[in-house]
DNA sequence: ACCGCCGGGTGCC
DNA sequence: ACCGCCGGGTGCC
């Protein structure tokens, strides 16, 4: 849609041979001005769209900010864009944009805004240079300490992602409970098989009116919140009606979807389906108008006007577009389109594969009742009377017909359809833009993607499927690319893990085979976590030692003499990512603050923190978006962790990022103590990875209140540190660990057998207390909290649960602190695994698995 | 009076 | 909008 060619235009595009490789050469902190006047609102830390406006008639170098509901927002400051624009009109650079949390930290005419800029490899001198003469100060990444292992990850991710991609649907098949739903025997004469009503269930259930679309959740206030981008509103998201059904092949999803469109017709009167429709046009339309931010003919045509008549499919409405002229049409992300007239049909367009042709009617004459289901076989050439269409409950189509056909003369795309099934939709190849774009181009509330392959590279590329299913807010291509394309593209695990989610909630998958394994399937997962500033720092300052002490017996060749001063080292930095309170506390005893001064003599300054802390709203630091750590005040009043601001003032010429003006370590002031104190008292008590474990947990317990989870830590203190927090949080806990005799541990086992909710969910086990013939399999969540060392270790972890006797799928977490010890020990963990095979071969060859080697250790600091 | 300074008008792009 | 910036009014102390 033209939506998505004009951001795609825009920032560059994908296929771009320039950008291919892009990488984040740095970020640039702008001022997002204008906002008073328009109506787009930012709350809290949120990704934001930038969006070149060429033809801005103030000045052509305008890039507008959108906020995750399309709304604009306000501009970027005029200074910066000048800088910019050009680059990204000559496809130099891409931009995203991400805002901090800034409740009351900023002024109200402005919010400051993280630009993070991407060039391609052999651009990056060209581009830096331009920037810093334009005057901005570009804040390299790999000062901050992010960028680098990310660059050199970027040509194996690429590399691996065809690969990768296949695995996007590995978290789709814990289905949980189905409802099964009966298909309308006065259409459908066959029975359907369980598989069949359960899928006809999840069918409908995806339909639903009313439901929040993904990701968004209700909070007591009658605020709804996105959970990925964080937007509020008080205005209730529409739902998203439709998805990916991906049964495999020989399942019978033709009869399933044959089965939903006879409940269109002769559904009962309570089921889901009817509400919506039921509720009539103002429900459906209403839903265009909100989910199509950007085809703009639609929403325009049917906005607030939509009470006349309507029966039976009738036209419904004829209104005229003016031609603002071309080019300011699309910047807009309008449609050109002089006159669209639109007809409401109840009818279901299937476009698929000729070859399919066959597949529907066939189904149709075995499976329902001749008469019952009128369709047509629609090859665009026969009508050019939409209202022909709107006759029929199904009409079939192919993928060639639409693609080929002129969109605007077209019935198809004139008809507002019931429901679009886009059936074997992987046959539309990755690149077919003409088809990509035809079916982007059909209107309908409902919208399915049916494909009996797993969802992979070289189909319709997965952006496209969101552009087709209206899955906001990843069908914009800024939010796209910033929440998954650009992870994957850097390798950062987290982009697949997102992928996967998001497809997951929208998908079912089942194959045929799955009760012939004798065993459930084992999902593996990574939840990465991002220490906390606190952590952070005092991770680095243990790393940094950790790597002199190391070096230091590596140039004196005494590492192995001094083998467990370094493995006590090692085992501090792993002790940090799980827990600072595992650590002896008089660790970290030394805290300087260097020469920066306190406010007590700046009276002013001490004002305006004050004004600014006391309000109470967290805010960022705006250069790393999180709440500030060790808080500095400059003399132009802006606020930023002391750590960041150090690191970005040790360029050419040192800046505020906020505000440009000058700045020395001179002009950096802490809050007088009592100040500080205000911020730094909700300082964590739990650890980042116990908060996550408590997350992951309570969102386990949500969708599933029975399940039984085992978390394994190798640190005793760890287990015993976790009860507490998880009693608090309701949670039902047992503890196993190496400390209780033979007999305890049969009693823990035995009482963890007690079925959930009222028995324990939890247990916390230590992995060296139980012995191989431990059987842990009520439960079907496994997480661990540290990485093994050893990854034979880690199986037997897993083995516990999942092994015989096993029915349900298990799913096993690790949770993993990213840019520390803990993925690196990742990395040793495949190298060991692959090291293990090869030293199967060679006999005689078996190493020590357990041995840790100085080049290892090496590995492990990064040294 | 080709400056400095004052204070009112003003406010995205 | 408690700022910055612009441009007109003004002009010893």
């Amino acid at each position: 849609m033209a939506g998505e060619e004009d951001i795609a235009r825009i920032t560059g595009g994908d296929t771009d041979p320039n950008l291919e490789e892009t990488y984040m050469l740095g970020f640039i902190i702008a001022n997002i001005v204008g906002t008073r006047h328009y109506s787009g609102r930012i709350s809290g830390r949120q990704n934001v769209g930038l969006v070149r406006e060429p033809l801005n008639r103030y000045d052509s170098n305008a890039i507008k900010v959108l906020n995750t509901r399309h709304h604009q927002v306000g501009n970027i400051e005029r200074s910066v864009a000048a800088v910019l624009a050009p680059l990204i009109d000559d496809n130099s650079i891409k931009i995203e944009g991400i805002v901090p949390n800034n409740k009351k930290g900023g002024n109200f005419y402005k919010i400051p805004c993280q630009i993070h800029v991407f060039a391609s490899g052999l651009e990056m001198d060209r581009v830096y240079n331009e920037i810093v003469d334009g005057g901005l100060q570009l804040i390299r990444t790999d000062e901050m300490g992010i960028g680098v292992s990310e660059a050199a990850v970027v040509k194996e991710g690429v590399v691996d992602d065809g690969k990768r991609l296949d695995e996007v649907f590995k978290g789709v098949e814990e289905v949980g409970k189905l409802e099964v739903m009966e298909a309308p025997r006065e259409v459908v004469k066959s029975e359907l098989f369980l598989h069949q009503k359960e899928g006809l269930g999840w069918l409908v259930g995806r339909e639903r009116e009313g439901v929040l679309p993904p990701f968004w959740v209700e909070k007591s206030d009658g605020l709804f919140v996105n959970e990925v981008t964080k937007f509020e509103t008080r205005q209730r998201p529409e739902a998203m009606c439709g998805g990916i059904f991906a049964d495999d092949m020989g399942m019978g999803k033709t009869l399933t979807l044959l089965s939903l469109i006879a409940l269109d017709k002769f559904g009962s009167v309570d089921s889901g389906v009817c509400s919506g429709r039921n509720a009539g046009s103002s429900v459906v339309d209403k839903g265009c108008e909100e989910s199509n931010v950007f085809g703009g003919k639609k929403s325009n045509l049917f906005g607030g006007k939509n009470t006349k008549k309507r029966k039976g499919g009738k036209m419904v409405d004829n209104v005229k577009k003016k031609q603002k002229g071309k080019g300011g049409l699309k910047s807009e992300g309008l449609s050109v389109d002089n006159v669209v007239d639109y007809v409401i049909s109840r009818s279901t367009l299937v476009v698929c594969p000729p070859s399919v042709f066959s597949t529907w009617i066939t189904q149709l004459e075995e499976h329902t009742n001749p008469g019952k289901l009128k369709v047509y076989l629609y090859y665009g050439d026969r009508t050019n009377d939409p209202m022909e269409l709107t006759k029929y409950d199904l009409v079939l189509t192919t993928y060639n017909t639409l693609g080929s056909e002129d969109s605007s003369e077209s019935p198809a795309f004139r008809v507002n359809w019931l429901r679009v099934i886009l059936d074997e939709a992987h046959i539309i190849k990755n690149g077919n833009a003409q088809q990509t774009r035809a079916v982007n181009k059909l209107n309908a509330k409902r919208r399915w993607v049916v494909t009996g392959t797993p969802i992979q590279n070289g189909t319709m590329d997965l952006f496209s499927l969101m552009v087709f299913l209206r899955y906001q807010p990843f069908a914009n291509k800024s939010y796209w690319n910033t929440l998954v394309q650009r992870p994957i593209d850097i390798g950062d695990k987290i982009g697949l893990s997102r992928l996967q989610a998001i497809v997951s909630t929208i998908s079912l998958r089942r194959t045929k085979d799955r009760d012939l394994t004798g065993l459930p399937e084992k999902i593996m997962e990574i939840c990465y976590i991002d220490l906390s500033a606190e952590e952070r720092e005092l991770y680095e300052r243990m790393e940094g030692e950790a790597k002199s002490v190391v070096q230091d017996y590596i140039t004196a060749n005494r590492v192995t003499s001094n083998y467990t001063t370094v493995l006590s080292i090692i085992l501090r930095l792993r002790q940090i990512c799980t827990d600072v309170a595992l650590c002896p506390t008089d660790l970290f005893a030394s805290l300087s603050t260097g020469n920066i001064e306190d406010l007590t003599n700046n009276p002013e300054l001490l004002t305006k923190m004050v004004a600014m802390l006391e309000d109470g709203e967290d805010f960022d630091c705006p250069i790393c978006i999180s709440t500030p750590t060790n808080i500095v005040i400059t003399r132009c009043a802006h606020i930023y962790c002391k750590s960041c601001i150090l690191k970005t003032l040790k360029c050419a010429k040192p800046c505020c990022p906020l505000c440009r003006h000058e700045l020395s370590e001179s002009d950096l002031f802490f809050p007088p103590p009592e100040v500080s104190n205000v911020t730094e008292v909700p300082s964590s008590s739990k650890s980042t990875k116990v908060s996550a474990l408590l997350k992951l947990l309570s969102i386990s317990r949500d969708q599933d209140p029975a399940r039984k989870s085992v978390v394994f830590s190798q640190f005793r203190k760890m287990l015993i540190l976790l009860e507490e927090p998880l009693k608090k949080a309701g949670f039902k806990i047992l503890r196993l660990d190496g400390s209780m005799n033979a007999k305890k541990r049969a009693q823990v086992i035995k009482d963890f057998d007690v079925p959930g909710p009222d028995g324990p969910t939890v247990l916390l086990a230590s992995l060296k207390a139980s012995g191989t013939g431990v059987n842990l399999t009520v439960a079907s969540r496994v997480y661990l909290l540290e990485p093994w060392w050893n990854p034979a270790v880690e199986k037997q972890a897993m083995d516990r649960v999942h092994r015989i006797g096993q029915t349900k799928e298990v799913r096993i977490v690790r949770i993993i602190a990213r840019n520390s010890i803990e993925e690196r020990i990742l990395e040793l963990q495949e190298k060991k695994k692959r090291m293990a095979s090869e030293a199967f071969d060679r006999k005689g060859g078996l190493k020590d698995q357990r041995e840790i080697k100085i080049e290892d250790i090496r590995t492990m600091i990064s040294l």
